[in-house]
DNA sequence: ACGCAGGGCGATA
DNA sequence: TATCGCCCTGCG
């Protein structure tokens, strides 16, 4: 089946940049393969698992969004729609996000660098998690790299043409697989062949001593935690029940609410937000990374995860970040 | 080759 | 409550 429909300009606020919006290195979902101009993912939508292509004209910030969405079975277009208009950011209002970093001296100069820059939400919650977890103390690559193998490994294969995509696994199923090869090894014992490739164990995915956080953390999830109603509890209560996570800090926690779950006040603080704030608010005295936060989420409130989009991307198109470096 | 970058954790005061 | 050494791997 094939559902096919454009998202104009005149359906949301302000401009839109897609390749930005999907390359901009946000932590919350792996980079979606790009051919062709298009950006392509396979997403649950209704339970049912869809191929979605996404097109926009590029040089053009007010060019319609050219969707269409592959599945076996038929799917709902009014579905599909606000999926994509979450995920990509479409229900933020960036004209009115625009006059507030206006008045702000230290943040107008990233309105130019950042023009039809929106949040680029996550589609599947879970996967947001382990991703975010993964990503602690590691490179974009890495992470990246590590959850395409989780997929490969233990996702379902879905065939598009010559295409290949595999699901995120569930909880239920990533809380069973081994840590490690010794782990790999055990389990297969009796029935192991003498040239047997141990490569089906977390650790072979590159995710390093993160193996054991995710399993853990998948463990609470399925039996423990429950993230679905998460979006429903005050940010407070949703941060506190992320940190009982293994593997989540505030940082962590702080992008899968903003990425995963929608909370805009959040205020995710790496290395690089901490030194930026500190040199843009604070005269190049070292903030740090608590502090920071709480001074980002005072001063910007619900503006305060397009902040720290926009400044982190400001820094690095104006060299700032360069600077920042030494 | 080898030292460093990158967040979270657990031990320390 | 803050600080510090360690975890793993890719990169310069």
């Amino acid at each position: 089946m094939k559902t096919q429909f454009v998202i104009d300009s005149d359906e949301y606020k302000g401009q839109l940049n897609l390749a930005l919006t999907i390359k901009s290195g946000q932590t919350s979902q792996p980079a979606w393969l790009q051919r062709n101009g298009c950006f392509i993912e396979l997403v649950e939508i209704d339970g049912i698992h869809c191929l979605i292509k996404a097109k926009q004209k590029i040089n053009d910030l007010y060019a319609p969004l050219e969707i269409i969405a592959e599945s076996e079975e038929k799917v709902d277009e009014e579905s599909v729609r606000s999926c994509i208009m979450n995920i990509f950011g479409l229900y933020d209002d960036l004209d009115e996000l625009n006059n507030y970093l206006n008045k702000d001296p230290k943040l107008a100069p990233t309105i130019d660098f950042c023009r039809g820059l929106r949040l680029f939400k996550a589609h599947n919650t879970f996967e947001c998690i382990i991703s975010s977890i993964s990503s602690a103390n590691c490179s974009i690559i890495r992470w990246n790299k590590a959850i395409k193998d989780i997929k490969k490994k233990w996702g379902n294969k879905y065939n598009f043409g010559s295409d290949t995509f595999y699901t995120f696994p569930s909880p239920a199923y990533l809380q069973k697989v081994p840590e490690h090869e010794l782990e790999e090894m055990q389990r297969l014992e009796d029935t192991l062949p003498k040239d047997y490739v141990f490569e089906k164990n977390l650790k072979s995915c590159g995710v390093g001593y993160r193996a054991k956080f995710i399993i853990k953390t998948s463990e609470m999830i399925q039996n423990n935690i429950n993230i679905k109603k998460l979006d429903k509890e005050s940010y407070k209560k949703a941060f506190d029940t992320l940190l009982e996570l293994p593997g989540v800090g505030p940082k962590v926690a702080d992008c899968i609410l903003l990425y995963g779950f929608g909370f805009k006040m959040a205020f995710p603080v790496d290395v690089w937000i901490g030194r930026i704030v500190s040199e843009l608010y604070f005269n190049g005295k070292e903030i740090k990374p608590p502090k920071a936060r709480l001074f980002g989420m005072q001063k910007f409130g619900d503006y305060a995860g397009y902040v720290q989009l926009y400044m982190f991307h400001y820094a690095r198109k104006s060299g700032l970040l360069e600077t920042l470096k030494k």
